[in-house]
DNA sequence: TTTAACTGATACTATATTGGTATCAATTAA
DNA sequence: TTAATTGATACCAATATAGTATCAGTTAAA
């Protein structure tokens, strides 16, 4: 075995995951201050990994805080205007199929290579796939499960 | 900053780009057997690397080697039926997007999610992208490169 | 006006993954 | 017999990911 060690590999790291728990959260409690504390018990984040996530998402102006006592975060931008791919690109840096697998060896100088274009065919997708999920879909996803839409035809037992 | 160190992160690593080069050249070099030095030589790949990477593909059916001088490595398998879906998962595991994030604290017992839904179709787009892109795909593509062809109209001088 | 509940900033540690090296035994052509 | 070569496997280094700790500053409230 060379490297197969988790058999798989992840596209979404915890960054991302806790980012999206935090910003549902926070979406959903739009209006009024959480604190860090409040949410990384409630969702099982731990603490001061969340704190730096919240901190990262200020500087990106995806949320306000406010200090002291009683302070906490706030939800700042529309919910439907973050994207998957925003949050990718904050915590994980952009998605890149390959930097170039082969550069030099296969295409010399040519600049001309299907390969790559099939790389970057491929990136696109991915992107453009990310970009349709946004918070506030998730946001409603969520509260339609908890709510309303009784049950849908295939319950899918799986996971 | 949180975790923004490359600006990128890379679906396709190391072992895969190396395994695809090898590959190349054994079907370059189909019905002769070529050595692990050889290879890692010309294509610029670590030697020890690269032996494990050769070891792993004739576990794993795609190529046989013979021991003793002279001997070498040889494809076996058909480059047409080679896709990069298949090395990626040999080098790298399954790729998965996200093992399902937020899991309970979001779903919890509930087996619909929308969110899940993305995650795997989006999985799935890219299985199948990558699905398309064969061993004996990339070799005419270089072929092409190198001989005929000879040029055409977008130039792209990216890279 | 002191204190406890908070965030800001940042350094640190631990673990896992990725990338690469080294070693030695076994095989085979010359 | 020897040099070239693979089989098998252990090891090491660099980087990325995940998580912890600390301390200074702010603020609501007792
Ligand atoms: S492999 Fe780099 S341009 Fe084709
Ligand atoms: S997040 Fe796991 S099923 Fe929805």
């Amino acid at each position: 075995m060379v490297s197969i060690k988790q058999l798989t590999m992840k596209v979404l790291t915890k960054n991302t995951d806790y980012a999206v728990r935090a910003l549902l959260a926070l979406a959903k409690a739009k209006g009024s201050y959480l604190s860090a504390k409040a949410i990384a018990t409630e969702h099982d984040i731990p603490y001061q990994f969340l704190r730096r996530l919240l901190q990262e998402m200020i500087r990106h102006n995806l949320i306000i805080s406010k200090e002291g006592a009683q302070g906490g975060f706030m939800i700042k931008k529309d919910p439907d205007e973050i994207t998957v791919t925003q949050l990718i690109e904050i915590f994980q840096g952009k998605v890149q199929v390959s930097e170039c697998m082969f550069r030099k060896q296969i295409c010399g100088n040519r600049a001309r290579c299907v390969l790559r274009h099939e790389i970057m065919r491929i990136e696109n997708v991915v992107q453009n796939e990310f970009e349709k999920v946004t918070i506030g879909k998730l946001l409603r996803d969520l509260e339609g499960t908890h709510q309303a839409a009784p049950s849908i035809s295939t319950p899918e037992s799986a996971e």
